[in-house]
DNA sequence: CCGGCACCGGACAGATTGTCCAGCGAATAC
DNA sequence: GTATTCGCTGGACAATCTGTCCGGTGCCGG
């Protein structure tokens, strides 16, 4: 487990321009190319690199609205209120965190108004006794992982 | 703005299968490569594809622990806090809320004792008043778009 | 009725990929 | 001390895909 500096090097390199070839990688790295499909390789075998899914910007499909939702359970419904969730297409992502029966989603939808729609289906269960709502305003950080990835390789270098 | 039918299903095989190409999508729709090509470019330049960036996930990293911080800012110091949070590299995401000046932040560390050093540093910021944190235990539903690229693909061809 | 538009089916050269190979240096094992 | 394993290099090959044209066709709005 971990990165050395050539992995994070590929990385970084993958995340600022993911339409780069194995053989152009190669030739900025300096190294082989046959190094670098290697690297590849152990990356997506390990784990590291899950895949390379498009990023789809639920805006421009015209869910502009962001809000995280967290929700008090029912103790014993958790089973049930994923299951619910799940068939929800705005539930972009759920997850179940500390405190006692609390999960934590994001949603979308397609205005303030749709919001209340999204937010009284996810909510409309039997399973859910409380929702708190948080209107997404702005995203000064948008989901990155360069930074982890160089600190990650640094971390293993020093080692 | 928005995505038919063929937008979709170009989408939902490019997130199932991410390294297929161009042609061999075309094969697997019916349709004539260029045409693949031509939705291709229009959906990037739309901004609904924004890129083929590499999925890394952080616990094969080392940094197993995700947790969801929720911050209480001191007024008119949002700037300096965002500013702030984007030098630390365990800070993957940040959003503000509505709410008097809240964010919310995903973080990952290396260990719940990780964790705290994580979160010292986030609040160890003079603009941040409190800060709630939430520890993920469970990720019932990750990042995922195809449910909702379905539904707006059907929302469309509807209209 | 006439563009304009999107799609089809085909063509081309150029580039990239997957997959081999032998050689080499370093670290590891015996 | 020596043998083995490992990762990297530099090169080669055929097969494939890409970017980019083209002419032709069917449909829609002006």
């Amino acid at each position: 487990m971990g990165i050395d500096g050539l992995d994070g090097r590929i990385i970084v390199l993958l995340a600022r321009e993911p339409r780069i070839g194995v053989l152009e990688m190669s030739r900025r790295l300096g190294v082989a190319r046959g190094t670098v499909q290697a690297r590849m390789d152990r990356l997506q075998s390990n784990g590291v690199i899950r895949g390379f899914g498009p990023e789809v910007d639920p805006a421009a499909l015209g869910y502009p609205v962001t809000a995280f939702a967290t929700l008090q359970i029912r103790q014993g419904q958790g089973p049930d209120v994923r299951a619910h969730l799940a068939t929800v297409p705005e539930v972009l992502e759920l997850h179940t965190t500390t405190g006692s029966g609390d999960m934590l989603c994001r949603l979308v939808a397609r205005s303030n108004a749709d919001l209340q729609r999204v937010i009284d289906r996810v909510v409309g269960f039997d399973g859910i006794v409380r929702a708190a709502t948080a209107i997404v305003m702005e995203n000064p950080v948008p989901l990155r992982i360069i930074p982890l990835v160089e600190q990650a390789a640094e971390d293993e270098d020093r080692v």
